[in-house]
DNA sequence: TGTGTTTTGTACCAATCGGTTCCAAACTCT
DNA sequence: AGAGTTTGGAACCGATTGGTACAAAACACA
């Protein structure tokens, strides 16, 4: 009945995903996004309405894509809820010596835009208190912290939280990787030793 | 010799630091800046050369007058260092509960341009790297901790130091206050529990 | 093969960005 | 008072910002 779409629109949004991650939010321009996206001014706003409901769609990927799956990483499989909680932090440190320094854009996200725009502080913290919930999940799973009690395992699951956020925004502030390497040492222990 | 000065330069980047603080570095208009510090655009560029320039200044005035105190809070007194370390959190959540949700001007740019910019970066490790120090110290001087190796010493230093970030990130992108706080407690168990 | 509908690409928009230029005003010193 | 020097303020700059208008192109359907 129409001209059909030239571009996939999945494929846009992971263009769109990777220049707002690398750039941030503010700093990305649309040039940037056109290009990284890889079609014109008249489609991207035909599509997307907005710089803004772009990066809120960006957003929804990015939680499907990346933050589920650390989700899906604390609270399934077959070992330990704590061994998971070590193997997301090990991931971490893993991406920096891919020399992947982009840190989180749910993160930086958090830092910058969320501040101002109430619209993405919204999504920001519904992700960020799914992440919460999974460590909580994970510490419930795990043989070293399921004996103390849900507070606790509550208070702990926020200091995992702030953690993820703090490391990966070092991760993006260029701090050296053997700061990284020191405070996930140290987390390891404490999620070991209960 | 010449005309003198309208204006004082420290009052003038006390201004710029509050702007900066609020809006972030690239969120910052010159506008919003000459507004804050009280003077014109003239003024501004003759006195302080560039908006660059002008940050990495703030970034200096905030060095001696926000990170050095810290780093003094956790370094002297009378108290044990993790008793100081608890007091360090409990005024990141004092500063939540009296309406403060700025975070800090440090971790902000951490998370910002300095992924973006070498020269801001560098300064925003050394002061990373000050505040690192400072949790290092004060574990040394704590009674929990002063039996530990020097390792796990520096390797808690650093969980300490990317758990502030965190928690100052997350402070302003308008998390609960409960999530907040569920963190600080969590760390206080860690730091005294040794 | 039209006809209707949607996409695409370009030209264009006002607003704002950070920054420069320039001159009158305000001062110190002789 | 006059010379010398620096500030303050406004006008102005090109570049870029996010966003819109519109005509041509590409399709589906009849």
């Amino acid at each position: 009945m129409a001209r059909p779409r030239e571009f996939d629109t999945e494929n846009a949004l992971t263009g769109a995903m990777s220049v707002f991650w690398e750039h941030g939010y503010d700093a990305a321009s649309l040039l940037d996004l056109l290009k990284g996206m890889g079609l014109t001014r008249g489609s991207l706003y035909k599509a997307f309405t907005d710089k803004k409901t772009l990066f809120l769609k960006v957003l929804n990927r990015y939680e499907v894509e990346a933050v589920d799956a650390a989700v899906a990483l604390l609270t399934t499989g077959p070992t330990d809820g704590a061994e998971r909680i070590k193997l997301l932090f090990d991931s971490i440190v893993s991406a920096v010596q891919n020399g992947d320094q982009r840190g989180c854009l749910l993160c930086s996200a958090a830092a910058g835009p969320s501040a101002v725009d109430v619209d993405i502080a919204e999504v920001v913290q519904v992700q960020l208190r799914k992440m919460g919930q999974a460590f909580y999940v994970a510490l419930t799973q795990s043989t070293a912290h399921s004996g103390s009690s849900a507070q606790d395992r509550r208070d702990l699951a926020g200091l995992l939280l702030s953690q993820y956020v703090g490391l990966r925004v070092m991760v993006r502030s260029n701090a050296p990787i053997a700061a990284i390497q020191e405070s996930v040492r140290a987390m390891d222990k404490v999620v070991s030793g209960g």
